[in-house]
RNA sequence: GGUCCGGUAGCUUAGUCGGUCAAAGCGCUCGACUCAUAAUCGAAGGAUCGUGGGUUCAAGUCCCACCCGGACCA
C-alpha cells in the first residue's frame, strides 16, 4: 500500500484558529481523504508552534504559565479541527519532550556532519526594551522605537549561533533546477529563484532572552545557553513527528507533501532543505504553497482582528457545506475571497439545486416507478461524457499539475449539471407512463443513480458526512469512505434499495447574517 | 524603496507561440417542463479586455509609463 505523508504548517499558539487556518487544514484533509479513497496509507500531520517570546508574553499577560497557556490554545485548535472533521492522524506540539529532543538531535547532527555550519557571531543593534527586540532603521523614528517613543533605545551587543545558510545557495539552486515541482505553484518557485539569485545570508539559529524555547544544544563560548530560534524549532516538527531521531523514523520520512501558506514559502524551500541536507537527511518531495482568503474583500490579518467567528460560520450550514464552499471559492493555488452573499449563491447553485436536487429527483423516481429498487441495466452511451470530467477530477486531486482542489469540485459540478440535462432530455416521468418502454426507463434510472453515486464518492473527501448520508439513502454498500475512487467505472447500483430521506441541502432562508 | 504576480461581462474566472479572442459558470430576464429542494431544461441580454502612449497589415495577447490590489525582499 503506497504511503502518503502530508503535513500542514504548525500554527502559532498565540490566538484562536481563524478562517486562514481553516482553509489550509480543510485543503490538507481533502487531499488526505482523497488519497485514502485511492487506497493509500495516509498520514496527516497537524500541529502547534508553542514557543517564542510572544507566547510567553501573552501567557504572562493572562497570568498563567506558558505551558498552561498553550495547553488551552492547543485544545481550542483541536476542538476546531474536530468541528471541521479534519481527519488528522497526528497532532504535534513543539513543547512536547520528544520534539524538543528531536530538534536538539537535528542540530547536533548538523554540527557533527558539518562542524563549520554553526558559528558564533556577535551583533550590535538598537534594542527596544518595550518590544524586547532589536529594531531596524525603518522602525526607528527620531532615535526612538516607533512603538515605544517614551523609551530610549539601548545599543546592545548580542552573541548568537548562526547557521551558514549561504553555503547552501548552490545546492538549493540545483535542487530547484533539477526538481522543478519541488515548490509549487510556479509563482512561488519564481519567487524563490529570485531570492536565490540575490544571494543568501546566514541566519541566526539561537537567540538571547529567549527563555520559552528549546535550549540550543551547543553552549556559546561564553558558557551561556540560548534558546533555539523559531525556524530551527518549528520546521523540524515534520521530522520529529516521525519519531526522529529514534530508530524507525525512516518508515515515514521523508514527507511527501508540505502544505503551507505562501507567506512562509522561503522558510520551507530555503532554510528547511538546507538544514536537512546539512544533517544528511532526505528532503521532502514537495512543498505546496496555498494562497490566502480575504473576508468580504478585505485582507485577513491577525492585527485587523478576526471578523468571522469560525465556529458560528460552520454552524450556519454545517461543516460539510462550509468545507465545500470554501474550497470551491478559493482556488487552492491562489487567493480568494469569502463572503456570505457568495457563500449562499454557491451553496444554493451547486449543492441545493444541482447535486442535492439531482439526488432527490433520482431517488424519488426510483421509489415511485421501481418500488425503490434500482433496476439492472447497461450503462447508456450518454454517460461516457462524464469520463473526461472524472479524469479531470483525478488529475486535479492527485497533484499531477498542482493541488487544484477547486478544479476537482468544478469537475463534479459539471457531472451533476450533465445528469440534470440527461434527465430533462430523457424525460423518465413520461417514459414511465408507457409500460412498453420499461427497459428504457430502467436504463435511465439506473444511470441516474449510478451518476449520483459516483458524484457522491467524488464529493466524499470534501463533504464526508453529507456524502455518507447520500450513500446511505442510495442504499450503497458499506460506507462511502470504503469505496475506491479508482474503480468508479465499474460501479453498479442495481439492486440497491433506495430510501429518500430528509432534504440533503435545504435552501438557505432569506434571513441575512449580521 | 527594490523584485515579482495580478487588474477581461454584476460576481468568479478561461483566454497557448499576437490574426473567429472576446469565452465559461453563477446572478439577472424570457420561454418550456413537472420526476425533484418554487428545483430542472432551453434561450436572450450583458465587457471601450485597469489608464495613456507605442510597435505591427493585425494586440486582452508584445514594449514603455502610470494607477490599483497582492506577495516577497529591504
Amino acid at each position: 500500500m503506497p504511503r502518503f505523508f502530508l503535513t500542514t504548517a504548525i500554527d502559532y499558539a498565540n490566538g484562536d484558529p481563524h478562517l486562514g487556518h481553516a482553509l489550509e487544514k480543510i485543503g490538507a484533509d481533502v487531499i488526505a481523504r482523497y488519497r485514502r479513497l485511492c487506497g493509500d496509507d495516509v498520514h496527516l500531520l497537524i500541529g502547534m508552534d508553542e514557543h517564542g517570546q510572544k507566547v510567553q508574553q501573552t501567557a504572562a499577560k493572562e497570568g498563567v504559565a506558558p505551558q498552561a497557556f498553550t495547553d488551552s490554545i492547543a485544545e481550542r485548535f483541536r476542538a476546531m479541527w474536530a468541528k471541521l472533521d479534519i481527519s488528522y492522524d497526528q497532532f504535534l506540539r513543539t513543547t512536547k519532550a520528544h520534539h524538543k529532543a528531536g530538534v536538539q538531535a537535528l542540530i547536533r547532527a548538523i554540527a557533527e556532519r558539518n562542524p563549520d555550519d554553526f558559528y558564533e557571531r556577535s551583533y550590535t543593534g538598537m534594542y527596544c526594551v518595550g518590544c524586547e527586540a532589536f529594531k531596524q532603521d525603518a522602525d526607528i523614528v527620531d532615535g526612538k522605537c516607533a512603538l515605544h517613543p517614551t523609551r530610549t533605545l539601548e545599543e546592545v551587543e548580542e552573541r548568537n549561533w548562526f547557521f551558514r545558510l549561504s553555503k547552501y545557495q548552490g545546492f538549493l539552486q540545483d535542487l530547484l533546477a533539477s526538481n522543478p515541482s519541488f515548490i509549487e505553484p510556479q509563482s512561488r518557485r519564481n519567487e524563490i529563484l529570485g531570492l536565490l539569485a540575490q544571494g543568501l545570508e546566514d541566519i541566526s539559529a539561537s537567540r538571547a532572552r529567549l527563555d520559552w524555547a528549546v535550549p540550543f544544544p551547543l553552549p556559546l563560548s561564553t558558557g551561556e545557553t540560548q534558546g533555539t530560534y523559531v525556524w530551527f524549532d518549528a520546521l523540524p516538527n515534520y521530522l520529529t513527528a516521525t519519531g526522529y531521531p529514534d530508530a524507525g523514523y525512516e518508515a515515514r520520512w521523508p514527507a511527501d507533501l508540505h502544505i503551507i501558506g505562501k507567506d512562509i514559502t522561503r522558510f520551507h524551500v530555503v532554510i528547511w532543505p538546507a538544514m536537512l541536507h546539512a544533517a544528511g537527511l532526505p528532503l521532502p518531495r514537495q512543498v505546496w504553497a496555498h494562497g490566502f482568503v480575504s473576508l468580504g474583500g478585505e485582507r485577513f490579518s491577525k492585527s485587523a482582528g478576526v471578523k468571522l467567528d469560525l465556529g458560528e460560520a460552520i454552524d450556519r450550514f454545517g461543516a460539510d457545506a462550509f468545507r465545500y464552499v470554501l474550497l470551491r471559492e478559493v482556488p487552492f493555488d491562489g487567493d480568494g475571497n469569502f463572503s456570505w452573499e457568495r457563500f449562499e449563491e454557491r451553496y444554493t447553485a451547486d449543492l441545493a439545486n444541482a447535486y442535492g436536487n439531482l439526488a432527490s429527483r433520482a431517488m424519488a423516481m426510483v421509489e415511485k416507478y421501481c418500488d425503490g429498487v434500482v433496476p439492472a441495466a447497461a450503462r447508456p452511451e450518454a454517460e461516457q461524457e462524464d469520463d473526461a470530467d472524472l479524469a479531470a477530477y483525478h488529475a486535479a486531486m492527485h497533484g499531477e499539475n498542482g493541488w487544484l482542489l477547486h478544479e476537482g469540485l468544478a469537475a463534479v459540478y459539471r457531472m451533476a449539471q450533465r445528469a440534470n440535462e440527461y434527465t430533462a432530455a430523457t424525460t423518465p416521468w413520461a417514459v414511465a407512463k408507457d409500460p412498453s418502454r420499461k427497459a428504457e426507463l430502467d436504463q435511465i434510472l439506473a444511470s441516474l443513480i449510478r451518476r449520483v453515486a459516483k458524484q457522491t464518492v467524488l464529493y466524499a473527501p470534501f463533504m464526508p458526512n453529507k456524502a455518507q448520508q447520500v450513500w446511505a439513502q442510495l442504499g450503497g454498500p458499506g460506507n462511502v469512505a470504503d469505496q475506491r475512487a479508482t474503480t468508479l467505472d465499474s460501479l453498479d447500483p442495481s439492486g440497491w434499495k433506495v430510501s429518500k430521506g430528509d432534504i440533503l441541502f435545504p435552501r438557505p432562508t432569506s434571513e441575512k447574517p449580521a
